[in-house]
DNA sequence: TCTAGGTCCTGAGAGC
DNA sequence: TGCTCTCAGGACCTAG
């Protein structure tokens, strides 16, 4: 599923593969995906020119003059680019057309992706961006801001998958994260010391940049725009390795559910 | 206000 | 072989 560094990394595709383009047209086949209406999509969007595309957390940004398309992958979505020839395939649910007769199709076999649209000078101060935390490498994001989240009934798993805490952790990395620090995913967010707040964070920047540095992991059904694998997967130490020995102390590694999500975790390195 | 759980959705895999 | 059931999970919504 795309977190943080898949969505970079897709984000860099597109941008190399449609910046500048110019809108023509976009069809929502399946219209529960898009927050807006399509003819608003069309009649906002015609002629305008496709400046640039950003991120912010796991959300994509279209930039298209003063107005921004909102896109989110959730657990599947990918884009190919083609030509307007195309014939649909069954799990692509929209697709944007450009003057030079290619065209965008978002690919998304659980249905579970978004498309809004917010004004350019709003998108930042308007849901949902604006209940995101800060990300991975924004100096805001420090120890004491971190302690202040994590004073919190839920477990530190559940804290750090809320986008609101910090932007762009998901399932795989919260794992890989947690192992890193030596925290059990099931512990008390208000019992981490200082000393784990700051091992937690430092694990959170260092894991989150190398994965980025690697095209992200393909792990499930997660390949980049142009088809290519991430490779961080060959670094996952814990995620997806239940009962396999775990690379510092060999015990087996085990999978139990935190946070309604599956976990996987060192009993014997994670406390 | 905070937290947990349900919901959306489809394909893969297990079990019979 | 074919059917049914369970599981996977990000974000939003609702109930307690």
């Amino acid at each position: 599923m795309p977190e943080l560094p898949e969505v970079e990394t897709v984000r860099r595709s597109l941008n190399r593969l449609v910046r500048g383009k110019r809108f023509e047209s976009l069809c929502v086949f399946y219209p529960p995906m898009s927050r807006v209406p399509e003819a608003l999509l069309q009649k906002t969007l015609k002629h305008k020119t496709l400046e640039d595309i950003s991120r912010r957390g796991k959300t994509l940004l279209f930039a298209f003059e003063d107005e921004r398309l909102l896109v989110h992958l959730r657990m599947e979505g990918k884009f190919h680019l083609r030509t307007l020839a195309h014939e649909r395939t069954k799990h692509e649910h929209w697709m944007m057309a450009f003057t030079d007769d290619t065209a965008l199709w978002y690919h998304d076999v659980r249905k579970f992706g978004t498309l809004d649209l917010r004004r350019a000078d709003t998108v930042f101060e308007t849901q949902p961006l604006s209940r995101l935390g800060p990300e991975p490498d924004d100096p805001s994001l420090d120890v004491d801001y971190l302690r202040r989240r994590m004073r919190s009934e839920r477990t530190v798993k559940a804290v750090l998958l809320d986008q609101s805490v910090i932007a762009g952790i998901g399932n795989i990395y919260a794992d890989e994260i947690l192992f890193c620090a030596g925290i059990d995913p099931n512990r008390p967010a208000k019992r981490l010391k200082r000393t784990q707040c700051e091992k937690l964070l430092a694990c959170t920047r260092d894991i989150l940049k190398e994965a980025v540095a690697l095209g992200g992991a393909s792990v499930h059904t997660y390949r980049d725009t142009l088809g290519i694998d991430g490779r961080f997967q060959t670094r996952l130490k814990v995620h997806l390795r239940a009962g396999k020995p775990c690379p510092v102390c060999h015990e087996a590694i085990e999978k139990i559910r935190v946070a309604g999500r599956g976990t996987y975790r060192c009993r014997r390195c994670q406390h």
